[in-house]
DNA sequence: CTCGACCACG
């Protein structure tokens, strides 16, 4: 497209990034966006707010604002998407703040007023500071004004009533919510059978399963992934191997989150041998190993006291371009700790510094009782 | 052509 004369028009191009962007490849999005020669082919506010996006869910908020920046210079009118966006951008970093202030200039400026998106965008961080009381205020607002919830604003505080295990409210709201004429999706169903699962509601879980069935909405992937990682934390491997069965049989192939719940399962059974095993599928299975999956099976080996084959794991990871993170510096350390080499411990505690994985209140936890210990 | 909801590791 860039060597084609006349050049193809911005929305051509950003046609594409937009896609892109749905791909969660954010940092792919940002090197086209500079290939693409900007100055010639000019941006328009879509253009910038789907880089705006790509930032924010790379952390890179300092990056969005100067993103934002550019509007002003080139005197584009940030529309209600760009806002959007940029509240999203601080929430997930915690800015509750800074959120609030581009929610205000938003109201301020007059020309693009909030809508259902931007005050889901609110509930959902009101959720994720633990404040599920704000976001049903919020909600209450929004049933009683204009702006009416939608299936998303439901199901965002359904999920986090169920992370916070208050099922009973999340199945209330659930009612409530079609009574109100929102029907739920498969989303609506995992976020509730996750919820009852973590309580021991078996029974509860396969009623849900049954209902959603019932009204034409199938379980996915991640409603399975649910189930499969409630059995493992039970302890039941053999029925979790039995659901991923099943899976296959559907035709709904199972993911890198469920293969790794299954290693998880068996490397809490300090079973490592089948863990790698099951490793090795993914990999032939074409399917992507990242972090956490590495993560995981390197806790196997550390509970099993096997540094050595931990410590190649984390060479090997590296090599393959995956950055571990303080999560998966803190099973090793904490492996370390445990078998008496405080000395390795140390070394890798300074090594993840080094690494610019800097070191959480677990981490040090796992150090102050390593050497307390000892 | 642009925004928000569901699954795995310490």
């Amino acid at each position: 497209m860039l060597q084609m004369r006349p050049l193809p028009s911005v929305v051509r191009f950003t046609k594409i990034l937009g896609k892109v962007a749905k791909l969660k490849h954010y940092s792919a999005v940002i090197s086209l966006y500079n290939q693409m020669g900007v100055s010639r082919i000019g941006h328009d506010v879509c253009t910038l707010t789907i880089l705006i996006n790509c930032y924010c869910h790379l952390n890179q908020m300092g990056l969005s604002l100067s993103v934002w920046g550019k509007f002003f210079k080139l005197g584009l009118e940030p529309n209600v998407f760009t806002f959007n966006t940029l509240i999203n951008g601080f929430l997930l970093e915690n800015r509750v703040v800074q959120a609030a202030g581009i929610f205000n200039k938003m109201i301020a400026g007059g020309n693009c007023q909030p809508n259902v998106v931007t005050y889901g965008t609110l509930v959902k961080g009101f959720c994720m500071k633990g404040n599920n009381r704000a976001a049903i205020q919020l909600l209450k607002k929004m049933e009683e004004g204009a702006c009416k919830p939608d299936l998303v604003v439901y199901n965002t505080i359904i999920d986090s009533l169920c992370k916070d295990t208050l099922v009973d409210d999340a199945l209330n709201l659930f009612s409530e919510m079609m009574c109100k004429g929102v029907a739920p999706n498969v989303i609506t169903y995992t976020s509730l059978i996750h919820g009852v699962c973590k309580l021991g509601g078996w029974k509860e879980a396969i009623r849900l399963l049954n209902e959603m069935v019932s009204k034409n909405i199938y379980p996915n992937v991640r409603t399975f992934s649910v189930l499969v990682d409630t059995l493992c934390k039970e302890g039941m491997a053999v029925e979790a191997e039995g659901v991923v069965e099943m899976m296959i049989e559907r035709d709904i192939q199972p993911d890198t989150v469920t293969y790794s719940s299954l290693m998880d399962c068996f490397c809490l059974r300090g079973e490592t041998g089948k863990a790698k095993k099951i490793f090795g599928l993914m990999l032939s299975k074409g399917l992507m190993v990242n972090v956490v999956s590495y993560s995981t099976l390197i806790n196997g080996y550390c509970k099993r006291k096997m540094m050595d084959e931990a410590m190649m794991l984390l060479r090997e990871m590296s090599r393959k371009g995956l950055v571990p993170n303080t999560v998966t510096y803190n099973i090793l350390v904490d492996g370390y700790c445990k078998v008496g080499k405080l000395g390795d411990a140390q070394k890798l505690f300074s090594e993840m510094q080094a690494y610019g994985q800097l070191p959480d209140v677990q981490t040090y936890a796992i150090l102050l009782d390593g050497l307390c210990k000892n």
